[in-house]
DNA sequence: ATATTATATGAACAGTTATTCATATTTGCA
DNA sequence: TGCAAATATGAATAACTGTTCATATAATAT
């Protein structure tokens, strides 16, 4: 299967994102549900920045810059209310790719220990 | 969703395989079919090192490195037969993963030209 | 044994990136 | 207007990583 440059750079850039510990906290904890043997729930997960930040464990400053990349690549939209902005999951392939991943390495786990 | 530090490290190693434009080429040239609407072929498609090396146009050495990465991270597997190594996707994950970065990347596109 | 083919490896360099710190911006309210 | 709360930004640094080049290993055939 052969697939242009532009669309290997792209899914790069994807994969890239989603490829580090913090933005992978915080895009668990937009997720719902990791367990994709139970119905993936319809229902939008909206947290603002602080709130993240004290459910992962990092600053405010690093949730932030990270939320910027997250939201640049498309894994996340926001909605303003107040001095606070709400930021949740986009659409279905970001909770595919976690959960996948998720999957993958459960399965690592137990065939190599 | 809370998830443990382990699983939230070797998730991030997982995707961070997946991340390279060069690995990413090797996974797409050992996978058989992107297009999610098509069933998925359950015929193993088996490349040796520089047949790969060939066809995403890269060096021996470089296709070499990465299928080593590839290899440690559970992605494909290898079978050795006389001189040449033949290396194939190890799992279903791979695919989706791949897969599933594809549909995002083409979703992007949609939504932003 | 020697040559050839196929693959792996190690060191080195260049480019990238996650995190921290300090500061700026924006909004709501008294 | 001034203050507090929430979030964003820019610069700096430290750590990581993809690629290249040269070389090593392994298997086969003559």
């Amino acid at each position: 299967m052969y697939i242009n440059d532009k669309v290997v750079e792209e899914m790069t850039n994807a994969l890239k994102i989603a490829s580090d510990a913090t933005r992978i906290k915080i895009l668990s904890c937009l997720l719902d549900e990791l367990d994709s043997t139970k119905e993936q729930s319809e229902h939008l997960i909206e947290k603002c920045v602080n709130d993240i930040a004290l459910q992962i464990g990092a600053s405010q400053s690093l949730v932030s810059h990270q939320l910027k990349v997250l939201k640049d690549g498309d894994f996340i939209k926001s909605r303003k209310e107040g001095t606070k902005i709400y930021y949740s999951l986009k659409d279905a392939h970001v909770r595919e790719i976690i959960s996948i991943t998720y999957e993958h390495v459960l399965e690592k786990f137990e065939s190599h220990d």
